[in-house]
DNA sequence: AGAATCTAGACGTCTATACGTTTTTGTCTA
DNA sequence: TAGACAAAAACGTATAGACGTCTAGATTCT
């Protein structure tokens, strides 16, 4: 009997969910196997079978279990880089793995939008824009050249702040500091060839392969905050991402 | 009064989500608007407030709507490509689009899995895999080259297929055929030169830019049901996802 | 034995209500 | 007038119970 009692402002459903979640990490209900149905857990935890259900449900969509109608509901066998969905940013997917990452700042500068650039800020062409290109090393290698445009009218006050300070977190930090939630991600990707410019900045062939990528970040109320143009050296740099249905 | 009753088997929540989707979709509200609150809509749908929820709560995971805890529900602002996240298929997408798609199977044959593929099917090294290698054509422009592995075990019945059959859906289709839920793909990109046999069949320059995709297709219980390598030409094929917090 | 039926278990939907928390706004006081 | 405070509005969490639907397994009938 682990009944829960409502304690340190932390709802029942998530207490409930996290301890799910470490009983199946420490082995307790094993792949495949079947839960305890929501009534049974429901008397386990003292609560209510809805509130045990909330909790449930957040599991189902990470993906950790799965359900069966009539049946019950069960661990699912794992997968590896099941975070790979989530909107993660490349500090910290490299440092998890021990990478040593570094960025320079080319070029930092408020210029007009072009057509493009303007479309996807929804904001009109000719506003200001503040854009920023950088180079980004991985074990002091340079990999990928950033072209980022953020809108001048949201975020002016970035110009303001320290290079060095920039350099050392990532765009997406300093967005959220502004108030903006950052909550999804479009990118197109597409295989190029590197050209001239690219290829010097990256010291590879001008027609060596490059994968390259447009994002635009939205924040929660569906605002974009971030285009960005993307280049990287094929041969160093691969992307891992989670289609759910 | 838009009161709804139960009929048909519809449940009331898919009812009213999809007729806020409506709503939103005519311009009934708009972006940035703020929804009538719970309580009011579940008056006007002659339903409880947590039914309501139920509803909504769906269109917030689909980032059509956003909340603001204290102050509301609001329309958020629309962005392209909200369905690029999902898990869909090639003949889906481009259909969409009016192009025209066909395939053409180049080999269909049952070889014992190599390592790799083994452990990303998560079988046995030499278990029997049923390998398909496909031709893919937009427009009749030959655009990518698919290797398809999935474990014989699970789909021995495939191999009587006709072979017109399956070019003509996508593998996806089929494997739901036999009662695997698909849910989640997991994809790994790289930019690549294309190499003399995907040059061959693609009809470009052996050193030509190519989108390198691997990706493994999973089960709602986790099971491993196909792993693929796709070369896609560089200059013919894009492609978006979209990543989620 | 095989097929049709019944039934228990488990998830799915829905209600009506209560109280908590956050934000906004307006009022009242110092 | 500025600040404190109170109230209202709206979402967040939680309950207890009812009934629906689906699945698998047991039972019964042929």
């Amino acid at each position: 009997m682990t009944s829960f009692t409502k304690a340190e402002g932390i709802p029942l459903y998530v207490k409930i969910r996290e301890n799910l979640r470490e009983e199946i990490k420490l082995g307790e209900y094993k792949q495949g196997e079947k839960l305890p149905s929501e009534d049974e857990l429901a008397i386990k935890y003292g609560v209510s079978r809805m509130t045990v259900r909330q909790g449930i449900m957040d599991l189902i969509d990470e993906g950790l279990v799965y359900r069966r109608h009539g049946v019950g509901t069960f661990v699912a066998f794992p997968h590896l880089e099941r975070d790979h969905s989530r909107l993660t940013n490349f500090f910290e997917s490299a440092l998890k793995e021990g990478i040593k990452v570094s960025a320079q700042i080319l070029t930092m500068e408020v210029i007009p939008a072009k057509q493009k650039i303007a479309a996807e800020l929804h904001i009109e062409e000719g506003d200001s824009v503040i854009h920023i290109k950088t180079l980004r090393y991985t074990d002091d290698v340079p990999v990928t050249v950033h072209d980022a445009f953020i809108p001048h009218k949201l975020f002016a006050s970035i110009l303001t702040r320290d290079l060095k300070t920039l350099e050392n977190q990532h765009l997406w930090t300093i967005l959220e500091s502004y108030g903006y939630r950052l909550k999804r991600a479009v990118q197109r990707l597409e295989a190029r060839e590197a050209g001239e410019e690219i290829a010097e900045l990256l010291n590879i062939d001008t027609n060596a392969p490059i994968l390259y990528k447009e994002r635009t970040a939205y924040a929660d109320d569906g605002t974009p905050v971030e285009f960005i143009f993307c280049y990287n050296r094929g041969d160093m740099y691969s992307l891992t991402v989670t289609l759910e249905r």
